[in-house]
DNA sequence: TACTACTATGTGCATGTTGAATATAGTAGT
DNA sequence: ACTACTATATTCAACATGCACATAGTAGTA
């Protein structure tokens, strides 16, 4: 699932600004349970989509416990994500075309059974 | 799309034995094109599928042109593409989410809308 | 004969993505 | 003091992939 995390966090972000703590609970229903969400990975992937310019961040404090850099979307980064939602959509259909060969009875030709059976 | 030419691989050779050169031309309906496959990428892939027993290969040669190795698949073959469709599945789900949360109204509130219009 | 195209299999190096471990630091409760 | 939770980030290693290149057989043709 390549850079899928990704794409999760411009849909986020397209619903308001947030900090990377903040998207790491959001991230949850997209498969990103705690256990399976690698914060490094997350935080790495933030800092990332800013040096490109498709978020924009800025230092949040005054609130209690640590500060926060809290992330917004960019018209770029807007862009970005409906050019990824096009990667999506070829991606499942290309797993479809997976799931519906296998689903399909096996192909194998009579002559090449016959061999296998004796063996 | 990660490990995705495998799982195409198993597919393939679940029908019949056949050499690289021949799965590349069966790859195509599965989005990989000549222009859209690395054929470094099978014939790698294809040697790790023997390493880990997935695969058994063997030298077909008197035929006219360079020699080939035809694989087959092997009963733990079978097994993990098993296993890969479950993978599948999953990241199909994973991606039918994403884009159904992107179809959705923005759920921003209404008081972001007002702090954005206001800058 | 030399050249080109096609068939066929692989290796070496570089790049990109990800995970695990670690570092740092503020706040709150016991 | 200690622990837990919040919050951000770097370093190193592993893994997956792409590009360029090497090798070799056969067939057609200029």
């Amino acid at each position: 699932m390549e850079r899928f995390m990704e794409v999760c966090l411009f849909l986020l972000l397209r619903d308001g600004p947030m900090h990377g703590y903040g998207l790491a609970e959001q991230l949850i229903p997209f498969g990103f349970a705690p256990e399976d969400l690698n914060v490094s990975t997350l935080y790495r992937t933030l800092r990332k989509m800013e040096h490109e310019g498709f978020v924009i961040s800025d230092w949040q404090e005054g609130e209690q416990g640590p500060r926060k850099r809290v992330y917004k979307i960019t018209t770029e980064g807007e862009e970005n994500l409906e050019e990824w939602i096009q990667v999506l959509q070829y991606r499942k259909a290309r797993i479809e075309k997976v799931l519906a060969v296998y689903k399909e009875p096996s192909k194998k030709s009579f002559s090449k059974v016959i061999d296998e059976v004796a063996t």
